[in-house]
DNA sequence: CAGCAGGGGGCGA
DNA sequence: CGCCCCCTGCTGA
């Protein structure tokens, strides 16, 4: 120590952090992205998923969006679901017979750790302080490490919380060009490739008789141990290795060195085209949404459904197969740092089941107490049919469906005359107007015609006539009530 | 003007 | 219940 310098240690600041962040993936507090993967949401973290994969660091640092939504093709869910705790806990059970096709996953979103080798990001920032360097969490220089090697618990060890040391990395990831290929297009990793000697040892792996089939229910004893095991294992190290080594906090974005992402709209890319889509949350919403994150504050009997972050869109997803990502920002208005207290959890964004779950089960934790969330929760009794993504509720699932297009990108009605796509076939009716050029809405008082009623409406009041009136069963309008009338006869007639 | 999205009605499985 | 169709309103160019 210096003189006079005092050194102020935090001993339980890795375990806080690792607890903390336990704590916000349970919960889905302050989730700024959503991976989808078969049929389930994933609630994460970007900071979690840049800090573990500069896969994801990249598609964060391209896309602007505050809550992207990231559509994983060709990524099991159960992989996701070992990865995700892989990345969030630092260690994984997995079957060895699933090992492969989890390495193949983690090789395709690339995975620091286990697909690509990371770094101790205390070496990699050089400003820090002869660091001293915690062994049991450094990554082994190899990616990973065969289980008989390890001799640890068999598990897959914790990649170092680290960040910005990616691209320093001395071995570039095998799919380095990923960025801008789908995951399931990174099959120039051969799955044979995965224990060759250019990629460091697979990590150990558990042969413990623990289930990794979905991975529910089991990740929140799985939660508490790794927290335990950290606790007690960083415990045991120097105090002084814990401030170096999260001294520097991930900054964010990936390295300018990466590829570009292509342009959202390219077709047959793996990250497309990405919609970006606001929702608009007026403070009425921004209210309710607070609420009823706060109320999830108290709210924490989520279910195992919820805890596990999942929801299904199996119907979206037979469209998608490609990452796309979208902003559902119903978080906008207020961020994580503006939220005091370590747990924090108002931030949690108003996860509402749909679908299957959704219709059967409005979110518990909306129901209850006398506040605003209670008041919003039974309007989701009369809506029961609520997103996902954002504060939109309605009492038609299949309205539901509809919006939810606007958040997965889905498009299912192509325009034959040039790459418009729409969400609903009306629109993409009024859209082949535009090249047809049609304009069925004829004024009966000029030759103007308008391709829309709205169009003609408008129009007519340049006349400055009286109420006109426009047929519901086809494009005829007048002004007077009695012709109307009459010409509604008509359609009765027939 | 065109795109987007929400809501409602009708119809058939 | 899902799909199709329609109307309507809002928004941006």
């Amino acid at each position: 120590m210096e003189d006079g310098l005092l050194s102020l240690k935090w001993n339980n600041h890795k375990s806080t952090f690792f607890h903390i962040l336990s704590e916000v993936r349970g919960k889905h507090t302050y989730t700024d992205a959503t991976l989808a993967c078969e049929g389930k949401f994933f609630p994460v973290h970007k900071l979690v998923m840049s800090t573990c994969s500069d896969y994801f660091a990249e598609i964060f640092e391209k896309t602007p969006c505050k809550n992207p939504v990231v559509v994983l093709k060709d990524i099991k869910k159960s992989d996701l679901e070992a990865l995700l705790d892989y990345m969030y806990i630092g260690e994984v059970d997995v079957r060895q017979s699933e090992l492969a096709g989890l390495i193949k996953a983690a090789e395709c979103l690339r995975i620091k750790g286990l697909a690509v080798p990371d770094e101790d990001p205390t070496k990699a920032q050089k400003k820090g302080p002869s660091s001293v360097p915690e062994r049991r969490e450094d990554s082994p220089p190899a990616k990973r490490k065969r289980r008989d090697s390890g001799g640890d618990r068999g598990r897959i060890p914790s990649p170092t919380i680290s960040r910005g040391s990616s691209q320093s990395s001395s071995h570039p990831p095998s799919a380095s060009s990923v960025p801008s290929q789908a995951p399931s297009q990174l099959s120039s990793v051969p799955e044979s490739h995965v224990p060759s000697q250019s990629m460091p040892p697979p990590p150990s792996v558990s042969q413990e008789t623990r289930h990794v089939d979905s991975g529910r229910g089991r990740q929140d004893s799985h939660l508490q141990q790794s927290q335990s095991q950290h606790t007690s294992q960083i415990s045991s190290l120097r105090p002084s290795a814990d401030t170096s080594s999260l001294r520097s906090p991930p900054s964010g974005g990936p390295e300018s060195s990466h590829p570009s992402i292509t342009s959202p709209r390219s077709s047959d890319q793996s990250i497309l085209p990405v919609q970006m889509i606001k929702v608009e949350v007026d403070d009425a919403d921004n209210s309710g949404a607070k609420d009823s994150h706060g109320d999830r504050e108290d709210g924490s009997e989520m279910d195992g459904d919820e805890e596990e972050t999942s929801n299904d869109f199996s119907e979206y997803q037979s469209h998608g197969g490609e990452i796309e990502k979208e902003e559902h920002d119903q978080m906008d208005s207020y961020g994580a740092d503006q939220i005091p207290g370590p747990s924090g959890l108002q931030g949690a964004p108003p996860v509402l089941s749909w679908g299957e779950e959704g219709e059967a089960g409005f979110p518990h934790n909306l129901f209850g107490g006398d506040d605003p969330a209670a008041q919003q929760a039974t309007l989701n009794v009369e809506k029961p049919f609520a997103c996902h993504f954002c504060t939109y509720s309605t009492y038609r699932r299949d309205h539901l469906n509809t919006h939810l297009r606007t958040h997965t990108g889905e498009k299912p009605y192509q325009c034959p005359h040039c790459s418009y796509a729409a969400t609903v076939g009306n629109n993409l009716k009024k859209h082949i107007r535009t090249h047809t050029g049609e304009k069925p809405y004829l004024c009966p008082h000029c030759p103007y015609s308008a391709s829309r009623n709205s169009s003609l409406q408008r129009h007519l009041l340049t006349h400055n006539v009286g109420k006109s009136y426009s047929c519901p069963h086809c494009f005829y309008v007048t002004f007077q009530e009695p012709v109307y009338q009459l010409h509604l006869q008509t359609h009765f007639d027939q």
